[in-house]
RNA sequence: GCGGGCGUGGCGGAACUGGUAGACGCACCGGACUUAAAAUCCGUUGGAGGGCAACCUCCGUGCCGGUUCGAGUCCGGCCGCCCGCACCA
């Protein structure tokens, strides 16, 4: 027997060793090599450092990653920080200290708690999206996509010089020409309703809102203030297109779809009443414009401003500043149908009708015209709203015989949304228009061409997708390189100007929402043009959190480069993330933005690459356990007693409550650190525990005792090879051949399909199938390189006492050699089965024949007391491995 | 409401593109070692029934039905749970 396992001795000693020797380096890919780059989605680096959850994702890329690399690939896998972001410059205006300390603070523990995992990073590359010499690169990007328009004959971006200028906007003179570019920029500045919180002192994009509080549950309300946006909606088609080929979760891919939220419809203009104006409304559903009875329009929509008589002025304004106020919370779902009648009136344009025109907040500004035409009777908020105005209820579709409610849609009672055919067009409707009868869909159609036929509307497609918000009113982000001038022109930075580094401000806090930190920099914000003396201000605002990780894949193949932000032959080389891992709820923000830049960036021939992630796997979350009383009140831990069998009594109260999974919190202190389970149990241990729990996909509750098995089994493997190592034997018996040539081809397979699990119980049937049999150092060895990447440090250490030189991690990963392990085998097990159920089994040889095998059968059953004699041989089914080309079973048809 | 996913022992989970359901582990129970406990090792464990015994029979993957020689896996219809998105016209 060799010496005990101590897992902190060896651990200390290979995490030491590796940093010293540089282990972990990638090199810079050659020509022809393999590569294979698997990427983490990296973190923020907060205050609290990692708990148990984080490194499930982090340890099945590590273990990819050593895998890949000992069977030959030039494997990328970095680690870096995003590292931007508003718990930093929360924490500085409450305490004072810059961001730039505490995040530096923050990463350090980070780190030390990464390398504690033994997680083999290549340390070299590390990069933080708040160091100058990375955010110099995404301000260059910016400026990339700011100098560039959107070209939608060609449907890509191009250089804004690319751009034609008509020579009528020429003539107007330099402010015009912006004016005309700055329409078509894929950065444009534009006045936006944006989100303000004045708890955090920022404006937050529409996605960091929920239910009209910030994700940290502050009122946000709704403010107007000049905005950079990027024009994402212009790569709508193509990040919908984009997504066939990914190989990402379905249920991601359809966010991302439902997100972009493509629709096809009409547009559809309605002449005003006594004006020359016309209201142009969106619809899906054109076959109903002859049920139109009223329109309406979002309270922010310009026509309100311009038309409403004066008459009607005091309670339309009353009602669009309440509609103001309101938080989207207000806006949505079940709340009651609003409005206000606008005094105006609209025409319908094929039945000459006159309707009333509504200013109601149901209508959101931004999407596809801002303004609905009214159809209560096949639309459900125009129902609602109609019938709570006493509007005129039209019905133009017949439900059908057999639909209950068809007596009531008919006589303007109920609304019908869904499948039918036409009635007869209302009186006056214009002919040709459609027909009764026809179906819907095809009605739907017609009206759009007859629409189309007399320039009263046009086929259009809309999409749900809005241009990204992209400034913020915070301190600590990129700075926006944009300079605005004096004579109203703006110019970018130049990649020579660039990193437009922060500058130092007192006081990090913004006074209002025009008003952010930046601009108690004085002297950073004023500058002076030195060749014409003109005087400017630069941007005040930052760039969102989003914007360092829309790229950072791209840094790490290069992070040192002073002139480019990534050398092409080196992004060339690596190309998109083979594997990336991460949770699901970066699935329409991150995933979004980071399609966009790549494809952007691709345009202008920036890069190669057009997708960023070739393959997406969603970690699933790692929660703990809290407990719940009667009321469904969620207590902490530390409040709660284990009385007997599953019996637990919350100690202040004396109630009892039950135990239920529950997210870690510092708030219900069932928080579970790395560094308790690594101090207790080894970071080995720790690795099989929580690989071994289940798919990565899946989400897990962990329960810290549960690593004891872990470190069992990882005892036994010690015992096993530690002692094979002190006195290899000089031959074993072919059983331990072959199992460790099937353990070979067996985690080689689950490796390559992501199921750490089953590889770790592969090793573990291995330990019981060899344990206590002599093994030549050459099967040991194998092994060792086979255990490798779940446990780095046992197989780091047992490899140098077995005398190897080098790292384990550089050896090649073993070859199962299929021959040999087939022609190791003299007989096999045949299940028979009558009729599917299983009746007993023969053992022939693997090359037996069919008819061999179904004599033995026949055979086997008569012994056992069947009677076979009416049996037709041709109907006996015999099923063959797919792999070997052996028998596996044999199912006779049940007699009678 | 729309979309996506999932229901397998006491528990976490296995089962390749239809082919021996419950791998592997936890827990439990029994045994060995020990003065004792811990640790370790060996064995049992889906349910019901039968046999002195090696074993045998029946039932079993949320529910109902279908396809098939054969269904956890495929199809149709329910029930339940989880996760997104949601006044998108």
């Amino acid at each position: 027997m060799s010496e005990t396992y101590d897992f902190t001795a060896i651990e200390t000693k290979w995490r030491q060793l590796w940093a010293e020797r540089d282990t972990y380096r990638t090199p810079d890919p050659k020509p022809g090599e393999k590569t294979f780059y698997v990427l983490d989605m990296f973190p923020y680096p907060s205050g609290s450092g990692l708990h148990v959850g984080h490194p499930v994702g982090y340890l099945a890329t590590d273990i990819v990653a050593r895998y890949k690399r000992m069977a030959g690939f030039n494997v990328l896998h970095p680690m870096g920080w995003d590292s931007f972001g508003l718990p930093a410059e929360q924490h500085a205006i409450k305490t004072g200290e810059h961001p730039e300390v505490s995040t530096a603070k923050n990463i350090k523990t980070f780190r030390r708690q990464m390398e504690l995992l033994g997680l083999g990073y290549d340390w070299s590359r590390e990069i933080a999206t708040s160091r100058p010499d990375y955010y110099k690169w995404t301000q260059f990007i910016f400026v990339q996509m700011y100098e560039a328009w959107f070209d939608k004959d060609q449907n890509k971006a191009r250089p804004i010089s690319e751009l034609p200028i008509p020579e009528e906007v020429k003539a107007q003179g330099r402010l015009a020409v912006q004016e005309y570019q700055d329409a078509r920029r894929l950065v444009y500045f534009d006045d936006a309703l944006v989100n303000w919180c004045a708890e955090l002192g920022t404006i937050l994009s529409n996605e960091e809102v929920f239910d009209g509080k910030s994700e940290q549950g502050f009122d946000v309300v709704r403010v107007p203030i000049r905005q950079v946006k990027m024009r994402i909606t212009a790569y709508a088609e193509r990040l919908l297109a984009g997504l066939e080929a990914l190989d990402w979760p379905e249920g991601i891919k359809d966010s991302q779809r439902n997100w972009i939220g493509r629709s096809e419809g009409v547009e559809i203009r309605f002449a005003i009443d006594g004006s020359n104006e016309t209201v142009t409304t969106f619809t899906t559903r054109a076959d109903t414009l002859a049920g139109v009875t009223f329109l309406a329009l979002a309270p922010e929509h310009p026509l309100v401003e311009r038309l409403v008589p004066a008459s009607h002025r005091t309670d339309v304004d009353a009602y669009r500043e309440a509609a103001a106020r309101k938080s989207d919370l207000d806006r949505t779902v079940d709340a009651e149908k609003t409005g206000v009648s606008s005094g105006l009136y609209a025409i319908n344009p094929v039945t000459s009708a006159k309707v009333e025109i509504f200013v109601a907040d149901y209508v959101l500004p931004d999407y596809g015209t801002g303004a609905v035409m009214g159809v209560p009777a096949h639309d459900e908020r125009d129902f609602a709203f109609a019938k709570k105005y006493g509007l005129p209820i039209v019905p133009v579709i017949d439900p059908g015989a057999d639909v209950p409610v068809r007596d009531a849609v008919l006589k303007g009672e109920a609304c019908w949304t869904e499948d039918g055919i036409m009635l007869d067009p209302p009186a006056g409707t214009k002919a040709g228009l459609y027909t009764a009868g026809q179906r819907w869909r095809d009605a739907r159609e017609a009206v759009a061409s007859f629409l189309e036929a007399r320039n009263l509307g046009q086929r259009v497609i809309s999409y749900n997708l809005r241009d990204w918000i992209f400034s913020r009113q915070r301190y600590w982000g990129e700075p926006i390189p944009i300079i605005h001038w004096e004579d109203g022109t703006r110019t970018s930075l130049d990649v020579s100007e660039l990193p437009l580094t922060l500058p130092h401000v007192d006081d990090y806090k913004p006074t209002s929402y025009d008003a952010p930190a930046l601009a108690r920099a004085a002297g950073w914000v004023e500058v002076t043009d030195p060749e014409t003396g003109m005087k400017g201000r630069r941007e005040l605002n930052t760039m969102p959190q989003w914007a360092g990780s829309c790229w950072y894949p791209l840094r790490f193949m290069d992070p040192k480069n002073e002139s480019a932000l990534v050398d092409p032959s080196k992004e060339k080389a690596w190309g998109a993330v083979d594997l990336y891992v991460g949770g699901a709820e970066h699935a329409t923000l991150h995933l979004l933005y980071a399609r966009f830049w790549y494809l952007a960036l691709h345009d202008l021939g920036v890069i190669s690459t057009a997708e960023p992630f070739s393959k997406l796997v969603n970690q699933g979350m790692l929660t703990s356990f809290a407990y719940q009383n009667a009321r469904g009140v969620i207590l902490p831990v530390d409040e709660v007693e284990e009385r007997g069998e599953g019996q637990f009594v919350h100690v202040p109260t004396g109630d009892p409550v039950e135990r239920i999974g529950a997210k870690m919190s510092k708030s219900l202190r069932n928080v579970v650190t790395p560094d308790d389970v690594v101090a207790q149990y080894g970071s080995d241990a720790f690795r099989v525990c929580l690989m071994f729990m289940g798919p990565v996909e899946g989400g897990r509750v962990w329960e810290t005792e549960k690593a004891a098995a872990s470190l069992k089994f990882l005892r036994r493997v010690w015992n096993y090879a530690a002692t094979g190592i002190a006195s290899p034997a000089d031959a074993e018996s072919s059983a331990v051949t072959i199992a460790t040539g099937k353990l070979v081809e067996a985690v080689t397979e689950d490796l390559e399909n992501l199921r750490l699990n089953t590889a770790i119980a592969e090793l573990m049937k291995f330990l019981n199938a060899v344990e206590g049999q002599p093994v030549t150092k050459e099967s040991l060895l194998t092994f060792l390189r086979v255990l490798a990447p779940f446990a780095p440090h046992m197989a780091e250490e047992l490899w140098e006492r077995a005398g190897q030189t080098g790292s384990v991690f550089h050896a090649d990963w073993p070859k199962a050699d299929a021959d040999m392990l087939r022609a190791a085998v003299e007989t096999i097990e045949i299940v028979v089965q009558e009729g599917g159920k299983k009746r007993g089994s023969v053992h022939l040889a693997p090359q037996a024949s069919d008819a061999d095998v179904r004599a033995a059968s026949m055979a086997m059953l008569e012994e056992t007391g069947r009677d076979v004699s009416g049996l037709d041989v041709n109907r006996i089914i015999v099923v063959r491995d797919k792999k070997t080309g052996w028998v596996r079973l044999v199912n006779v048809p049940k007699a009678g």
